[in-house]
DNA sequence: ACACAGCGACCGACCGGTCAGTCGGTCGCG
DNA sequence: CGCGACCGACTGACCGGTCGGTCGCTGTGT
């Protein structure tokens, strides 16, 4: 039956999630994720074709996730910038809730070698679409002036990378006592922003 | 002579800088720099107690030379305000300047596995103490709302961090472009931050 | 001027250990 | 019986680190 099948590929994935965050790619063993998931080495490569496979199939998976809860967290808001501040105040609160998660996503995938840019540009370019389509609308609704809206979101992004990862390593500040500041700085930033040099006039619409 | 000796140990960063910078610290091998450096592997161990140690002494050296090419350029300005916005314009065009430099601190080093992690807080913490120093100062001298200084200077390098990855990975936008757009977000952002949360509120220890 | 000892810098074959991935085999279910 | 799911011993390649050895240079005694 293929639900059986599934089934186990899901537990291979989530020994996997756990291991990989705790140990990162390189220092992950595939021996352990098959004794974790009372597999044998043979049986995870049955549903893996490879740990490089495996691997982007767990990153994959979680940010699905997080994706999914980020939309469904800014949706009900009228006003686009409110929206993109939920997105914002969401990513940080699903990193903030589970260091696993943020670990993997934000960190440990470098120890896989330079084979990880392509991904990380791709998980973090998801992300940054998810903010960039908020500021597109609140610029066109005229709540910001016209910035260039994909700049800006990944500035957002990699003020929250690093106050995650801040965290993660010495626990310092909880994220979400850094969140208003971060709030308060990324907004009023782009609210007052008078820079209207995006490079390309074209972005006006 | 202690010259002779010092000068190869020199060339050995030097090579051992390229070859971490390209392949991570992982994938480098000991017995690449050492043909690089038409050296043995014996020699480099004779330099160096071991790769971790040989990685760690070329983050060190870059790291240096970085905080003081900063200080360099951003102590000529009077306001406090100026000062911090020279240290963020200094740091992003020190690390466009050489791809080879931000890959290196920026992420090879997480090819080390969970070894890297003091380290990364060290380095990171010593540029934003840059920042914080001359935010402080701005906020004695009245430029910017009291805010959490430390927070802030890690936002700002945050985004730093973010949008050198992104251009190293995709060669997108180059930092110089993005220059505007941040300086205008992360200086307005502060002028007009009206949170006076910075942590001196009745926190729980 | 010469022999030679000492030493610091460097050599490179080798060891020990680690893993990703393989493959012939097993087993239960339909 | 056949097939899909799974087993697990094994292999081959890789690499950090070691260690006995080499070699040229310098200083010392005669």
């Amino acid at each position: 039956m293929t639900q059986h099948k599934n089934a186990t590929r899901t537990r291979i994935l989530e020994a996997a999630e756990v291991i990989f965050a705790d140990k990162g790619y390189h220092d992950a063993v595939v021996d352990e994720i098959a004794e974790e998931t009372s597999l044998s080495k043979g049986g995870v490569y049955f549903h893996f074709p490879s740990k490089e496979d495996l691997f982007f199939a767990v990153l994959d998976r979680l940010a699905d996730r997080l994706v999914t809860r980020v939309e469904r967290e800014s949706s009900p808001y009228e006003s686009p910038l409110r929206r993109a501040e939920a997105a914002l105040e969401a990513v940080l609160t699903a990193l903030a809730k589970r260091r696993r998660l943020a670990r993997l996503i934000m960190l440990q995938g470098y120890s896989m070698g330079n084979a990880f840019e392509r991904k990380r540009v791709e998980l973090f370019g998801r992300f940054a679409t998810l903010i960039t389509k908020h500021l597109d609308a609140a610029v066109a609704a005229g709540e910001i002036p016209p910035v260039d809206t994909e700049i800006a979101s990944h500035i957002w992004l990699g003020a929250i990378n690093e106050l995650i990862i801040r965290w993660l390593y010495g626990g310092r500040p909880a994220p979400a006592q850094s969140l208003p500041l971060l709030r308060s700085v990324l907004i009023g930033g782009l609210k007052g922003s008078t820079t209207a040099a995006s490079g390309a006039p074209a972005e006006a619409r």
